[in-house]
DNA sequence: GCGATCACG
DNA sequence: GACGTACGTGATCGCA
């Protein structure tokens, strides 16, 4: 990053040598692991130099030049002057004597000048450098505590002693030696210094010193009047010693003069190679360190502003075209033909793209050079007297006819932002987009986990740009209109600067892929995926609403009962919808002991709570509970589904989200449909309202236990692979090895117990989760845990070796490739890393998973096509399918989804344990399932 | 807008 | 053995 030339400049110098020798004193005798190497003075130096290195730039001002300084093995000037300088020192440790190169070593991967002059000491160059910057009028902090550098403290020099976290200006130099820094060096050579071996006056400490150069001003008019000093005994030692006084003062004198080993301008502050700093901390196999720096490297990476080149030309919305007339739009045609390579945006009156209008499109051909094609743009009701406006635009169809073979033209690639949702509005219109890429899939692959995949995210993170907001031209809540009302000045600079911003982001973003090893990743698992979620969503799916009208009536009825019910209970009115007054309620007025806190600390009354308190016998709790599974499924599922269903299809059209999982699986919103309830009684009568149309069924199919199988695969489990192979009860087989009771006969809580364990397992399991889960104290699910790891050992290994790698990493990756990160497992908090690991130990399973469904979601339209058959995948809820299959083919149609998903994971993986698919048809989802 | 709660795999 | 605790989601409600 360029400096600017007028900065002022703000020089940090590290005391090398005082580095080394705390770190090595401070640390015990640590080694290098694989061959012994001693390397406790490095690893010392290493913390200290990338502490001060993060903390530097956190501060408001953080120095632009940077060095650290050491001192040359060769003798000094200053023992030329007096041998015995320094001469009384043992050698050095002979375990630290082979780290002083190391060191070295060490600053350079950091990316830090390491300084060194034959013949002087690292304070003279110190004091070189420190007199060159204030001369300069910059500012000089010197990273040390050594008292022989307070010489050189003034109004532009201080000191930093890092590890006691203390400035040393001139109020701390008059502390230690009782005089301003500019007399420092008098008062050294009056009181010697043992430990330099500098002979001073014997008998005069620094007290003495000190009160001598102040009566007297400087050592030269003390040592020219020492006559006058009426004790006899320190007029005679001056008197006598005056030569090795001023010796000592040559000797303690830093040399400002000395010859620089480099110019200032080399020591501007870099960032260090990060590829380089990770090499040499893991030939040092500082592995700490090294996930430290990794994953700060990471998050800068994360968060770095704009790629230069991309961002090199400023977005500039003035400049788009809005083009309203066809010769315009061939122009634009011919334009993007002979580019190749275009971004594409539509915009539509609505959100769900299965159902929304068609509004305009948007092109860019190149960097800046962008359009807005507006297509169905209207006056707003009501403003069209005072605001007519013209609004010509080309009809749609008309555009679209002539948009189509650009938009379908094999040789032409169309990048796009969240492409699914253009390509489910174009194929509505009777465009099949194709080639295709999504900005938004690219940046999921190489940064899942570190942050989201929106453009405007991604434009402020990699161009440093902030496009304009949505808001800002259709306004915001209840005033907010559909696009179709903006006027076509506000919706060309919109609309067409998404296409810009796309466009510059594929040119910085699609290069990575090759280069980060994820292309195959982007191309087998995300790429294809637009298309196949874009035909499921605008199929959409048949929901009986007389069904659930009827079922909506009854919850409010039974909820109308069991409210009055609580009421009674209670002996007033009051909101059961409301934590707050249920606390009340049970915790205040009936005196019932609380027994968990929310995080915010009020009185839990969630439904563990609640089941608690009921199973000690109080009514009231019981009630809640009731009413809360009937309020949640009127309110979420009965009255929310019938409202979801599009009027124009009949049908409930999600929509999936493919970049907002860390992990790879999808989401659904609007409505969720992979939350549909299934546990209860109650629930499933709502999956009956899932229906196919008549004449048709609906096929379900669920992989069976696929993370199970996903485990014993990757962690190479050999009892769990056999089990899996025998086709036996994975939880009995469990339970048998885990509580030594036989498959045969064997007790339904048993197997309950270790069903609860192999989850566990999955999601990094403690005995606290277990635990809870099973309602047992905390002990016995330690032990559980305990047993379960003797029995499988293998398991242990796949959990260490997937926290490790998140930490040395920053991510894990999947089975076919895919890279989580996991920023969480190199936080400060002790619980933030545990969170960390466990997401590191459930990632690659789940995560692989993920990638299963999605390999078979990708072949399955075409397998359906190919074997003749009508089914068309409808829904998927993380390890299931949900089709609709004409009656007369459901039998084919199971097979062929059956085939299609078991061997999903080929040819790319061959697992070692076999895929179990379950098929079943029926008129509604809870019979299929 | 956020926390609590609860629906799913 | 410390940390707070199962992994991954989204919708609704009450309440500031």
């Amino acid at each position: 990053m360029a400096c600017m030339s007028d900065a002022p400049l703000r020089l940090y110098l590290v005391d090398g040598s005082g580095f080394i020798f705390r770190a090595f004193h401070a640390l015990p005798p640590l080694t290098r692991k694989s061959d012994g190497l001693p390397i406790g003075a490095v690893s010392g130096f290493c913390n200290m130099l990338w502490k001060l290195l993060v903390d530097m730039k956190a501060q408001p001002d953080s120095p632009t030049h940077l060095a650290v300084v050491f001192d040359h093995s060769e003798k000094t000037f200053r023992n030329k002057i007096y041998p015995e300088y320094k001469a009384h020192r043992p050698p050095a440790p002979e375990d630290l004597v082979p780290q002083f190169p190391l060191v070295r070593e060490a600053t350079r991967a950091f990316g830090v000048h390491a300084l060194e002059q034959p013949g002087f000491e690292a304070d003279d160059l110190i004091a070189a450098y420190a007199r060159q910057v204030r001369e300069a009028g910059g500012q000089v902090t010197i990273i040390s505590s050594d008292k022989d550098l307070m010489q050189l403290v003034g109004d532009r020099v201080t000191m930093l002693d890092t590890m006691k976290n203390v400035r040393i200006g001139p109020d701390q130099v008059v502390e230690k030696f009782g005089v301003l820094p500019d007399k420092v060096v008098e008062v050294q050579a009056l009181c010697g210094d043992p430990v330099d071996n500098v002979p001073g006056a014997p008998g005069i400490g620094v007290k003495t010193a000190a009160l001598l150069i102040n009566e007297y001003g400087d050592l030269e008019t003390l040592l020219a009047r020492a006559g006058e000093i009426r004790q006899d005994k320190r007029r005679q030692i001056l008197l006598e010693f005056a030569d090795q006084i001023r010796l000592s003062r040559q000797l303690v004198q830093l040399d400002d003069q000395a010859p620089l080993p480099s110019a200032l301008e080399e020591l501007a502050v870099a960032d260090p190679d990060p590829d380089a700093l990770a090499a040499f901390l893991q030939e040092m196999e500082l592995n700490t360190l090294g996930r430290r720096v990794a994953g700060a490297h990471l998050a800068a990476k994360a968060q770095a502003p704009a790629d230069q080149t991309a961002a090199a030309e400023p977005v500039d919305v003035a400049a788009y075209a809005c083009v309203r007339d066809l010769p315009t739009l061939d122009v634009w045609i011919a334009r993007a033909q002979a580019a190749g390579v275009i971004a594409f945006d539509t915009e539509t009156d609505a959100l769900g793209s299965a159902t929304a209008g068609l509004v305009g499109v948007s092109l860019a051909v190149g960097p800046g050079e962008a359009c807005y094609i507006p297509l169905a743009h209207e006056p707003e009701p009501g403003l069209a007297l005072d605001a007519p406006g013209d609004l010509t635009q080309i009809p749609l169809a008309t555009a679209i006819d002539r948009l189509r073979p650009l938009l379908e033209d094999p040789s032409i690639l169309k990048v796009a932002q969240n492409a699914k949702y253009d390509l489910g509005v174009l194929s509505r219109y009777g465009v099949q987009v194709s080639p295709v890429e999504d900005t938004m899939l690219i940046s999921y692959v190489l940064e899942g986990g570190l942050h989201g995949h929106g453009m405007d995210e991604l434009s402020r993170l990699h161009l440093g740009h902030s496009p304009i907001p949505f808001k800002q031209v259709a306004g915001t809540g209840k005033a907010q209109k559909s696009f179709r009302h903006v006027a076509l000045e506000p919706a060309t600079a919109y609309a067409a600067e998404d296409a810009d911003v796309t466009l510059r982001l594929y040119r910085v973003l699609r290069p990575r892929l090759r280069k980060e090893g994820l292309l195959t990743v982007y191309e087998t698992l995300e790429r294809p995926m637009p298309p196949v979620l874009a035909a499921m969503e605008n199929a959409g799916v048949r929901v009986d609403p007389e069904r659930l009208r009827r079922l909506s009536n009854d919850f409010s009825v039974r909820m109308g009962e069991l409210e009055a019910e609580a009421h009674r209970l209670a002996g007033h009115p009051f909101n059961l919808g409301s934590p707050k007054q249920v606390g009340e309620v049970l915790y205040g007025q009936m005196g019932l002991q609380s027994r968990r806190t929310t995080a915010t600390g009020a009185q839990g009354t969630d439904a563990s709570v609640l089941e608690e308190l009921a199973a000690e016998g109080h009514a009231l709790p019981r009630v809640l509970l009731d009413w809360r599974q009937l309020s949640k499924l009127k309110g979420t599922y009965t009255d929310a589904l019938a409202a979801a269903i599009a009027p124009a299809t009949g049908r409930v059209h999600t929509s999936y989200a493919l970049a907002s999982t860390t992990t790879g699986r999808l989401s659904s919103t609007d409505p969720n449909l992979q939350n549909i309830p299934v546990r209860t009684e109650e629930g499933r009568k709502i999956r009956q309202a899932f229906v196919a149309e008549p004449g048709n069924v609906l096929i379900s199919a669920d992989y069976s236990q696929i993370e199970l199988r996903l485990l014993a695969h990757v962690g190479d489990i050999p009892q769990l692979k056999d089990a899996f192979a025998r086709g036996l009860d994975i939880h009995a087989m469990t339970a048998s090895e885990v509580f030594g009771v036989p498959i045969e006969g064997m007790p339904a809580e048993i197997r309950r117990r270790a069903k609860a364990i192999n989850f566990g397992i999955v999601y990094g399991i403690s005995a606290f989760g277990l635990a809870a889960q099973l309602s047992i104290p905390r002990e016995e699910a330690g032990d559980y845990i305990r047993t379960y790891f003797e029995r499988f050992p293998g398991i242990r290994a796949y959990m260490d070796q997937a926290k490790e790698t998140a930490r040395r990493q920053g991510y894990v990756t999947t089975l076919f490739g895919r890279r989580v990160h996991i920023p969480a497992v190199q936080a400060r908090s002790q619980a933030e890393r545990a969170f960390g690991d466990r997401a590191a130990i459930n990632a690659p399973l789940q995560g692989a998973s993920a990638d299963i469904i999605r390999r078979a979601m990708i072949r399955m339209p075409g397998e359906l096509a190919a074997a003749g058959l009508k089914t068309r995948m409808l829904l998927q809820v993380h390890d299931e399918l949900i089709f609709e299959a004409p009656e007369a083919e459901a039998a084919t149609a199971s097979e062929v989804i059956r085939r299609v998903m078991a061997a999903a994971p080929l040819p790319a993986v061959a697992l070692s344990v076999p895929l179990v698919v379950d098929v079943r048809a029926a008129a509604n989802w809870d019979d299929a399932h």
